[in-house]
DNA sequence: CAGACTGACTGAAGCGCTTCAGTTCCGTCC
DNA sequence: GGACGGAACTGAAGCGCTTCAGTCAGTCTG
């Protein structure tokens, strides 16, 4: 095989050719301050010569038991992960304040092996399930978790989903809706999509899911809006396609719901297509509410009502937070943002 | 400070305390069938009791010289790169065939060191400036170039981006259309957004951007269109609202274009709102043809006729290609994949 | 019952680097 | 001229793990 393939030049290769110790080598690169500059050179140019890269990452990480590296636990694959624009945002946030690291991605909800073999300082998780076997595999290393699940003394960005949730349905009440329809994204992990019935209510281990639903519920329920009689459509995701495939089973349905209560932007751009597709116009048939604030919520057409939530700084706080756990301070404590009801042209007052 | 806190346990600490040596423990999590299960669950326990969450991944990777991850080289800041869903295709691609390895992401135009002390077994760069000085950090261990640049002996995948741009202007000179505009993304890596003048037009370092360019404007030519009375935008990304930016101005010329070649999907969405903005139909008063043919351009308003290219193949080649070079095997060929027009409502014959 | 196996476990040699406490050498200062 | 201080460089002890060649007791075979 590959075994007399001639080995690849270490610390060592170099500091012999050179004619100095391996501590002055790896100054050179680490340390210009500690030896000469013209010795520097010379170590430099003969490195060089040799095909010597630099340091083995994996070797300094060793020594000096660090790897300039953030972990980010996902709850789906990637193109999944990234068709909301929300988690593009979030991770530039949080990318943006760990300036030197990397960032390690987990796709798919990642196998605890993945996790436990990640090479990372301290590691995020984004949204996942609250009994995700992964958590069991974060070892010594700092967790944050961004959204859900809530986890005992882990420290945690989120918004108040449920008051958000509440402002929404409190705004299309106040225009005078009676006739509602909602549109979630996953309840539970198992990749269902359709009528989201008694059963699937129950239970819900995606805090933020549960959250939003029932602040949508309880609130119509108390503007005197039987639940019983508000469709419900799960997603498996969030994602465009899937909002104008659940939207237009609310919208063919009879009666029709003059207003939809979106848990995602990208579920309500979904829901604005399906209502073009059946010919409504929004806000003329229909009013439509988002979740979220993504740029394009202010740009579609029509430009939607949603409920903001401050997304980059969700991620530049965890990113705050994790820095935190990497200065070897104790965990900080959750930490909740705030979120706003954005008033748009894609609700109006029922006729 | 925290000198005096409690060491991590080690796989020594688990020894001695079940009082076996060092390499059985090791065996127990690597390789269950060299001993006893009995013992194998007794080690196990008083690891876990012992708060020992497994083998350091620094550590197991230097012994094994594998980490079980992949660099990805960014050209842009996380938020920008994935503000066009091709890449979250190409990287869904890339890590479906990846399977049990995790991604490390350096965005931004990465710099050498962060690429120097990436904990990766192989890189992918994707779509980066033929100067980046981040390929000089990439040491011993293997690249694969996705798209650009064009590196001498290094594995790339690519389509022919000059024959998709012929297919599309050659569309639309078929249709009749003889006044044009073109809306590029960056030829030059330096953040400017505007009209691209004579200048700006050379010694471009992105491959792509140049070959579709070219492409256009070779066609238009052959086709009796003048190149000089064909306006381009300069787009600094492949974004939506810059699209946007630039169709306004480009249909707020005199005389205004009867058709758009826009050198992505992103960009032509942006089109498409521009003229909505201006009142103007499509295909009616405007055709767009995009470049991409992301899942979107199906469901736009109206449908994006646009190249096609297999952008989760992409991935999924760069991949294998990846997978090769970990094998060991000598660096595959450079790969190409087909290109082809998609036609769909946004285009049409010039009135 | 000798010899050959087998399964279970161990010792020790790395993997490639960082870092800290020295050592050496030389110019400086009183 | 001797003590001092700083700059330049070195030795060696880790960092935590994998792996391979053994060792050893017990089991099989003929």
């Amino acid at each position: 095989m590959d075994s007399d393939r001639p080995r690849r030049p270490t610390l060592d290769t170099v500091a012999s050719a050179v004619g100095v110790s391996r501590a002055t080598v790896s100054n050179a690169y680490n340390r210009p301050d500690q030896l000469s500059a013209s010795l520097r050179t010379r170590i430099l140019e003969t490195a060089r010569s040799l095909g010597y890269a630099g340091p083995d990452p994996v070797a300094r990480s060793l020594a000096t038991r660090q790897n300039l590296a953030v972990g980010v636990m996902l709850p789906q694959s990637l193109s999944g992960a990234f068709s909301d624009p929300a988690l593009s945002i979030v991770l530039d946030g949080l990318s943006s304040m760990l300036d030197d690291h990397s960032l390690v991605l987990m796709p798919g909800g990642p196998s605890p092996s993945m996790v436990a073999r990640a090479q990372a300082d301290v590691l995020v998780a984004y949204s996942l399930p609250s009994a995700a076997a992964a958590f069991d595999a974060v070892g010594p290393r700092g967790l944050v978790v961004i959204d859900q699940p809530v986890l005992p003394g882990v420290p945690r960005v989120f918004i108040d989903d449920y008051a958000g949730a509440r402002s929404a349905a409190a705004h299309l009440l106040a225009l005078g809706h009676r006739r509602f329809g909602i549109l979630t994204f996953a309840l539970h992990p198992d990749g269902f999509r359709g009528p989201a019935l008694g059963l699937r209510r129950s239970d819900i281990p995606f805090r933020v899911s549960h959250d939003r639903l029932t602040g949508y519920l309880d609130t119509l329920e108390n503007g005197g809006v039987t639940p019983e009689n508000v469709p419900v459509w799960e997603a498996s995701g969030s994602d465009r396609e899937l909002g104008r495939e659940g939207a237009r089973w609310m919208l063919t349905r009879s009666p029709r719901p003059s207003a939809l209560l979106c848990a995602s932007d990208q579920l309500a751009f979904g829901a604005l297509q399906a209502a073009r597709d059946l010919g409504l116009s929004v806000p003329g048939d229909l009013s439509v509410v988002g979740f979220d604030d993504v740029p394009e919520a202010s740009v579609s057409d029509p430009p939607l009502t949603t409920v903001r939530q401050p997304l980059a700084e969700k991620g530049r706080l965890a990113g705050r937070l994790a820095l935190t756990l990497l200065a070897g301070a104790r965990p900080p404590r959750p930490a909740r943002l705030d979120v706003s009801l954005v008033s748009r042209a894609s609700c109006a007052p029922k006729k």
